[in-house]
DNA sequence: GCAATAATAATGTACATACATTTAATGTAC
DNA sequence: GTACATTAAATGTATGTACATTATTATTGC
């Protein structure tokens, strides 16, 4: 497992910049997370994108939620919550019904058992465990900015 | 398009923690930099793990090179080398035959088709284009210190 | 009211990742 | 030298993203 800097990792001799080695290391370092958390998830049998319509899920309870509403709270907004909310069902963690009102929205809600794996998985949340927490927490905040900063 | 801070970007209310908001905000600004650079990429008609193989192999032009060798050089080493070569093949980006010393192992080896494709794409690299250098060079080394703290 | 337009969800295709399995070739133990 | 283990690559399946298209329903303009 990785513990090394970003030039090591991935046994590039040299970054020509320090803005080419930030760019790698912020991808990196978000596949590095991405799989920490997979890992974390993987006795609870879903992933980290039904993980995360389900807590918007429970966030709406017992209120419903629509298809597009699920998509514009969603991290990456391009994602395919359809498909998502597919095997969400599957698995009975949500249930789906069309909306009487507006025939062409369907009414997404967390089951009972949704909301029981998400209070098994509470504790998971944020990336602990992850190797977030090895910052201080002054470091978070500052790349944070520097994050935000990158976007702006 | 993103010009905001990261608890807008989800409409999530608040986080918890610093750690939290860092966390996600690692995820989400590496989504941000992989779209921006596919933008990039998509008039030239390869992916970002299409063009990372094809960088791998342009560096040991004219000697081949192995899949394993590129699993162990690519940013996720989980990966897939052999369907991503696959498709490299199909258009003709690269060549692949078994290698006669070890017939287990396969040489791929990059065409001149493919040596004119990078060389189009040159001035691409390192994130050009794509946010990262709305930082000060500073603020990049800065940033890649907090990150490679993360995976330490 | 009806035709054109917009919105909502679902679906199709291409590509990629994660993980397990399979096939073939090589190495090793005995 | 034959059985067993190891290695290299390919393949299968489930999942996800990106992008385009389709079907259905609402809304709008007239």
């Amino acid at each position: 497992m990785p513990h090394m800097k970003i030039e090591e990792e991935i046994k590039q001799s040299v970054f020509k910049t320090e803005y080419q080695k930030a760019y790698i290391n912020v991808v990196f370092t978000a596949g590095y997370l991405e799989q920490a958390q997979a890992a974390l998830f993987k006795p609870f049998g879903i992933t980290l994108p039904q993980y995360n319509i389900l807590r918007i899920l429970r966030g709406q309870h017992p209120k419903p939620a629509t298809i597009s509403m699920l998509i514009e709270r969603m991290l990456d907004k391009t994602s395919n919550a359809s498909r998502i909310v597919d095997r969400l069902e599957a698995k009975e963690l949500v249930t789906r019904k069309q909306c009487p009102a507006d025939r062409r929205t369907v009414d997404v809600m967390i089951t009972e058992k949704g909301l029981d794996l998400l209070k098994q998985m509470d504790g998971l949340e944020g990336g602990k465990g992850t190797g977030i927490m090895n910052l201080t927490e002054e470091e978070a905040t500052q790349l944070n900015s520097l994050l935000d900063k990158i976007r702006s």
